[in-house]
DNA sequence: CGGTATCCTAATAGATACTG
DNA sequence: CAGTATCTATTAGGATACCG
C-alpha cells in the first residue's frame, strides 16, 4: 500500500486526508526544507569541485556574511551532506567537503533544474505573447 | 552544449562561475522558488481531486487564512497551475482547478518526495544510533 | 584564519475585522 | 461567499565588530 503511492505520485493522492498522502506531503516538504533558503544550492555547487577552506567558500560564493555561512555549513552537516574537518595547524585549518551521501541529491537536482530551466522559458515566452496582443 | 551539463547534472558543475552552472544553480532555486512555502504543495494536492471553491480549499486546508489563501492562489496561477473561474451565480461562485500544465511537476515532486521520506528515516535512524552510543 | 556576538532590516505569515 | 485591509509576530538574512 506504500508502493500503490509511491508509483502515483503525490498529485495523485486521492485522499488528502489519508495517512500515505500526508506522508507524500510530509516527503516533499522534508526535501524542500533541506534544499530552501539564498545559499544551499550554491554551496553545494561550490563544495562539488572539492574540498574548500571556510574562507574560500565565502570568497566563492562572494557576499555570504560569516554568520549566515557559518549557519548553512551547519545545517549541511546536521544533513550529512558535508563533512567538515580541522587540521592543526598554526592557525588552524578547515575544510569542508562533500559527503558521498551529498550524492544522493544528484536526481532530485537534476529534476528541479530541468523543470526550472523550462519553466522560466514558458514564462518568458508567455510575457512575450502577451505584450504583442 | 546545454546537453552537456543537462547530463551531467547540477553538483557535476566543474565551474562555479561558468554560464551553464549558474544556468543550473538558477534553475534549481526558480523551481524551488516556484513551489516553496508552507501552503504550495498541499494547495495543488487538495486541488488535484478536482476543482473547489475558495471556501472548501480553506477548510481543506484547515488553518490556513483568506488573505494567505488568496496570495498563494494568485502565485500559483501566475505560474500556470491553476485557473480561476467565476460564475455568474448569486453570490458569486468562484473555483479553482489545476491545469494540464501542473502535471509537468509530477516527476519533480516524486523525486521529492521519495527522496524526503528517504531522509527523514536517514535522519531518525541516525539520532537512534546516537542516542545508544 | 575561522568563526561568534550584537544589532538591524526586509520579507513572510498570521489574526482580526470588514466589504461587495 | 470571496475576498481585501490593517496591524502584528516571526523569520531569514545581513552589517559590523570582535575573539582565540
Amino acid at each position: 500500500m506504500e508502493t500503490a503511492v509511491e508509483e502515483k505520485g503525490v498529485v495523485e493522492c486521492t485522499a488528502f486526508n489519508s495517512t500515505e498522502c500526508r506522508g507524500a506531503i510530509t516527503g516533499v516538504r522534508d526535501a524542500l526544507y533541506v534544499l530552501n533558503g539564498k545559499w544551499k544550492i550554491p554551496l553545494i555547487v561550490a563544495l562539488s569541485e572539492g574540498p574548500l577552506r571556510f574562507k574560500d567558500i565565502q570568497r566563492s560564493l562572494g557576499d555570504i556574511t560569516p554568520k549566515i555561512l557559518s549557519k548553512e555549513l551547519k545545517e549541511l552537516e546536521l544533513n550529512e551532506f558535508v563533512i567538515r574537518t580541522v587540521y592543526s595547524t598554526t592557525p588552524v585549518t578547515v575544510t569542508y567537503q562533500l559527503t558521498p551521501y551529498s550524492r544522493s541529491l544528484d536526481k532530485v537536482m537534476k529534476e528541479l533544474k530541468d523543470w526550472g530551466i523550462q519553466h522560466r522559458q514558458r514564462i518568458v515566452a508567455s510575457r512575450k505573447a502577451n505584450s504583442s496582443n
